[in-house]
DNA sequence: AGTACTTCGTGAATCCCTTCACGAAGTCGT
DNA sequence: ACGACTTCGTGAAGGGATTCACGAAGTACT
């Protein structure tokens, strides 16, 4: 980038802008912010990538991408990136959001500071249990569901967050939709359909899980019974059918290894190719 | 594909598996369960891809890679997928984990059903603060944090989760490994240093909304303020005033961050879903 | 001024993932 | 049995993102 210089020279990707880049920005944005109340007022791209768990060369490429600018020999003005990036993640301006479904999850969300904290607003929360409205969390009280179209509409609602159970989140997610809401952060663990131009992002915890768990068997391959059990021939445990529990579960053969019993300090872990040191 | 073939043989993929394949197991997981439930015993990668919400070719592509086996102009045994894939992602032997941290998510978490139900079991829960010690949250007893290497060691833990403030994040995660744990999910909005080997995921809210945040700001270009003052009004966080940077300040700190001898994670974020149902 | 050193910005190479396209292998209907 | 049809498996092409490497541009110090 070419720009002469600080000026304040068009700090907009505008056109284009790597979807992964967009996703260290918050991260970014966190560090710096931290860094700020430290009274650091000057960062280097090492640093900042030491900081927020990625490479330098990272996040210079994606500083660059914000038409960015820091001075060479130096590094980056902090409070001049925290500005940048806030703009291009359109936090300069509140965000109303409205949440649905307050069980566990829904309370940890409505009590969640870092939301507040980075310009969005909770809007409303919404609930289609009775017993449930009428409460207070936080400082928004829980409002039936009926309410969820006016809520929207008089409070120039563009986010949803669903944390309904899984079988309400599609009917939730249409009622949005219809209503104006264009990005949805789906905490339902189900797939949603929308239409074209509403943004979905899905949080599914038990997802996370397993991933993690699919690492897990490959640092300690499996010590109990061999292999061949599973998958053997074509002829699959006719009782393999799922035995239910509650919606979904996926308890099948399960066995019960013995005490690995290695607690052995040892194990070097082949580093896994996964995560090696930054990915 | 490197294997001639493999109808049975050893059903791991072994050496190489995408990570963005693993990231999409846990979805077939899901749906295959769903489907399954239904009665379904055959399922084409189309009908699959439309109810995971990817492409067929993806679909097959992963599948492919777990050294799978469908039948041309059928499609996949359902059953046989699930085993594969428990399989594959290590959930045939049970999980034990660990959760400290028992806040408004700590809760949340602790009483999702979608853990126990695919084979994580919460060995305990932990937390710091006395008050909460004792407290029965599903069917486990919060356990004061002095136990954790107690519990690790007991239960054999090799996952534990993280819900605590971040400022107490890091620590909570030096300790889960001395004490053994090798993958860790990671709920606290921080940047967890952790040894090699040992795998980390995180979880940010906030982070998910600013993305959505992104994505909206693009759709309705900045109604309000022009470009004139860039991020004039609200502030980026807490206390980041930047505008107070009067002039002087030559104090090159730049050596600002402790120590990052480390180590540092950067894993993928959790998949993402934009516009189309399908893509 | 000049030399040494730091750090940004960015093309180029590389890697990984997605998408495309098509042959192979099986089923179904007559 | 045989042809029409379906669907998997998989090279190969195409895109994105990460990494590498190095010139440019600034500071610090003598």
């Amino acid at each position: 980038m070419r720009q002469p210089r600080r000026g304040a020279g068009r700090l907009s990707g505008r056109s284009s802008m790597p979807e992964a880049t967009v996703a260290r920005l918050p991260l970014y944005l966190r560090v710096l912010t931290a860094l700020g109340e430290s009274g650091v007022h000057t960062v280097s791209s090492d640093t900042l990538a030491a900081a927020a768990g990625v490479t330098s060369a990272k996040v210079r490429k994606d500083l660059s991408q914000l038409g960015s600018f820091g001075t060479r020999g130096v590094g980056y003005e902090v409070g001049i990136l925290l500005e940048c990036i806030s703009a291009e993640l359109g936090l300069t301006e509140d965000r109303s959001v409205v949440l649905v479904g307050v069980g566990n999850l829904g309370h940890a969300l409505a009590g969640y500071g870092g939301f507040h904290a980075r310009g969005f607003r909770i809007a409303a929360l919404v609930d289609a249990d009775p017993s449930r409205v009428g409460e207070r969390v936080g400082e928004v009280v829980v409002r039936p569901v009926d309410e969820l179209e006016a809520v929207i509409e008089d409070c120039q609602v563009t986010i949803g967050v669903i944390c309904t159970p899984a079988a309400a989140a599609q009917h939730v997610c249409d009622r949005l939709v219809a209503a104006g809401v264009t990005s949805i952060l789906n905490f339902a663990p189900t797939v949603l359909s929308v239409p074209e131009g509403v943004d979905v992002r899905k949080v599914d915890l038990a997802l996370e899980l397993q991933i993690l768990s699919f690492h897990e068997a490959r640092k300690r391959p499996s010590p109990g019974p061999p292999a061949g059990a599973v998958a053997g021939g074509r002829g699959p445990g006719p009782g393999a059918t799922v035995d239910d529990e509650a919606g979904e579960v996926v308890r099948m053969t399960r066995r019960v290894v013995p005490p690995p019993s290695r607690v052995a300090p040892d194990v070097p872990l082949p580093a896994v190719a996964h995560g090696g040191d930054s990915e």
